[in-house]
DNA sequence: GCCAACGTTGGC
DNA sequence: GCCAACGTTGGC
């Protein structure tokens, strides 16, 4: 089973917003950019994904979701009132998909950016990569563990 | 609010 | 195909 990680402004969707909603997949669409996308297509259901809250006051992750469904067209490219509309998208070619995902946990305390850009072997994982800003990416099976590993 | 880094667009 | 201009991301 495949790991990731997924990033999202609180004030957008925050892992309270799926916590309130225990049994209820949400959808995860808005998606905009093609390397996340592809990640998004490559999601199975039962996979767990790390939720990080970026540009907000406590920035890190802040726990656990499952995907419940595999990608499908992002129904928002095609409705003009939307902000991810996308007038290139079309039915029968949709460039953009969303997944959805359901609760698993809120972690106990949240896992700053801080400390995980002082955690050895991450390295690799872009979030702390200077410059990054993909929003959808793949967490190694090591990567998952040290990150939930140590809390010091 | 600032701004560095990045991705996309469009003229050539 | 190049690359300048522009818009966005996201930490600080």
């Amino acid at each position: 089973m495949a790991k990731w990680l997924v990033k999202t402004e609180p004030s957008e969707c925050s892992i309270d917003d799926f916590a309130k909603q225990p049994g209820t997949p949400i959808p995860w669409d808005g998606v905009r950019n093609y390397q996340a996308r592809n990640f998004l297509r490559q999601m199975a259901a039962g996979d767990q994904v790390f939720i990080y809250h970026s540009s907000c006051k406590h920035i890190g992750i802040a726990g656990i979701v499952r995907v419940t469904q595999s990608a499908y067209p992002d129904p928002a490219q095609f409705d003009p009132e939307s902000p991810y509309h996308d007038p290139k998208s079309t039915p029968e070619q949709p460039r953009w998909q969303a997944v959805d995902m359901q609760f698993v946990e809120k972690l106990p305390a949240l896992i700053s950016l801080d400390r995980l850009k002082n955690r050895e072997g991450l390295d690799q994982l872009p979030l702390v990569r200077k410059g990054s800003r993909l929003s959808v990416m793949p967490v190694s099976a090591d990567e998952w563990r040290l990150i939930l590993g140590h809390t010091t």
